[in-house]
DNA sequence: CATGAATGAGACTTCATTCAT
DNA sequence: GATGAATGAAGTCTCATTCAT
């Protein structure tokens, strides 16, 4: 409420998003509090004055990751009306994530790495990887249904929405992780595509358009 | 006269697969060598003998790790004949990986942090998540190939089988990963059966069959 | 607001001085640094918050063994005027550095291990053994300089004044490795002061005095 | 006495010249037992068939190095006759050693390391570098008896051979070292012709040659 | 509050030595 | 006798954490 905790408030996420950003890069165990701390531009004790440990530090900067994910989703996509481009726009920011800015899939990875240590506890109160895929779910949920509204998808997409939806966030994923583990084995833009007009394709009421090729792939 | 009998191949594997269980189980930093050492029973020194430092350990674990999932697959596929339970086999293997024996899960994650680490280096021989998936890749694309020469499946569906195949695994890890990460959020098991639905649905020459549901997602 | 105050450049040199005792007494190798921490009163890891590595360690510790050096050689040589006089005390104290201080014998010793281990390129930027040597040699050139100026030494000894000051040097210090090594097998007093008395006989301007001896050895 | 035994004398010799060749060359500490039973073609457990430890057979190297350096002192100076020209071809010898067989040198300062060492005590029964100078020594002094008894040496040698010998390999090795520590900051040939010069100078008889330059340095 | 000096646990790695074959 | 697999002590170095200033 008083200046003081305001600003106590903001430097603890400053700090957690300079970690966030040595995470993504390095991994947990190879970030040292040092190299946060000197990042930051502050002392190493200091540190430890907003977090009581290492990994109090590694939640917080997930939950600021969480957030910074949510706000990201939202400028992309925000304005962009027609359902169809919606999702489209949805993988494009995906594939781009995945071929650009590392650092998401980094500290994706870096989540997961999370999750097979002993570090899960960590978790105990929040599900960050849950959180992290709410909004984009609730995101693309509500634009199947407005699809289904506007008549451009058919009409039992709306009580499969939610499977739909999850569906599609993991496969997106999914393709962008082989592609970056596969380290551009395949063309990632035309596997997204093939995946993205399938999907389309198959969300599309019968009236709405003719069904686009002879459809195959997933 | 003769020194004590080792089969040191055989050694090395074992330590191998102590190694990878660990990793798989916290992760490689987190994993030290003397808890490889302790849980193989043997000094901590002996590993030194098998590998020249932690980083060939973990390569060799890989090698072992590939290996280990190739023949799995071929055992689990290997009798089915008909090309869609081949692709049902496929998938039902990978969600009881997800959602039983978490090893593999875990190690294909650990595979990622070394992607992120500065480690990445030490697979410019080999690139073993390519060789990971390399004859899951095959046996599928072998599959609707099969199929295709079978008149189950479109005859469309030859010219884009390597398409199909890298994004039916991309979207069969996908999901899983999701699940794992969102601790149960979903059934896994419905999820899988969606897609795999629409998947072969969209493959099926127009002959073959109905189109099963009216849905469409992923 | 102010840290704890310490004058990190008087501690580094404080620790270098331990380390170079202990080098003198046991060698390098022998040395470790948790030896060197423990004699300087300190804990282990403080040693690398002054120096990067063992080796950065062992370039400070000759650096602070140069100077130490210098120091007291000016500091026995300083006050004596006369030309003989200022050889014979040079004499002197190399030759009670054999016989009581052992460390610097020691230390010269350890310098020569560097010498021919792998570690010599740690001296890429500076000759440490050189830079030993300047100073006395420095100090036993201007002493023959002026003994000539002052009509003391033959006029020919200024041109080979190098020569001359590099061989006093080489010779001293191999005498007393010779009894260093041999452990007291002969009297250093005695072998010295014969040496010394043929060179200075072998300087002397011919009207300065009569050849004091018969003998000449070297 | 059987040939046995006489075989695993040999061996043991042959070992310790194995180890003696890689002391020189990287010092004690950094040669392992490894080391020296793959460059001697043996087991690793054969050497300790042999030696009780890694002291031990250092203690057998050295011996092995007293006597080799003493053949060879015997072979290079045997065959010449002539007084002066055996001093001069004992202090050309030692300048090789010094520039080109450094492994002489090496080895000499790795006695000295084994001074400085804990391990000095190894040296209880026997004083290796006193006998390492014992026969260099010998030859030195006979051969300024029989320079006397020829009368190219002044009769004054005689009573002073003992010094004059110290002294005279005293100055050989301390020129030799500042040398190699210097890394060829003066010319090795010239300063040790400076120094034979000046010495065989002064122990000529009167009669048998004028003093050849104005004698300076040592 | 902020700082960074200090620290010890613990990581990787080497190596002299033992011992079963 | 010969061998090399096995081992643990010990060394160098890193780093999360504490605490005096």
């Amino acid at each position: 409420m008083s200046p003081k905790i305001v600003d106590k408030e903001q430097r603890k996420r400053d700090i957690a998003h300079v970690a966030l950003e040595l995470f993504g890069q390095k991994g947990f165990e190879a970030t040292s509090i040092s190299d946060i701390a000197r990042v930051a531009g502050i002392g190493k004790g200091t540190v430890y004055e907003y977090f009581d440990s290492k990994e109090a530090l590694i939640v917080e900067a997930f939950k600021v990751f969480v957030e910074d994910i949510s706000v990201l989703v939202e400028e992309q996509l925000g304005p962009i009306e027609d359902p169809i481009e919606r999702l489209r726009a949805y993988a494009s920011g995906a594939m781009e994530a995945f071929v650009f800015d590392q650092s998401i899939v980094r500290l994706t990875i870096a989540l997961m790495q999370l999750f097979l240590s002993d570090k899960k506890q960590l978790f105990a109160e929040r599900n960050f990887s849950q959180e992290l895929m709410e909004r984009p779910r609730r995101m693309v949920i509500d634009t199947l249904l407005e699809g289904v509204s506007r008549g451009v998808f058919r009409p039992e997409v709306a009580q499969d929405a939610e499977k739909i939806a999850v569906n599609l966030l993991a496969c997106l994923d999914g393709i962008g992780y082989h592609y970056w583990l596969s380290e551009s084995y395949f063309d990632l833009g035309e596997q997204m595509d093939y995946y993205m007009d399938q999907l389309i394709d198959s969300l599309r009421s019968t009236g709405s358009g003719e069904r686009k090729g002879e459809t195959t792939g997933a």
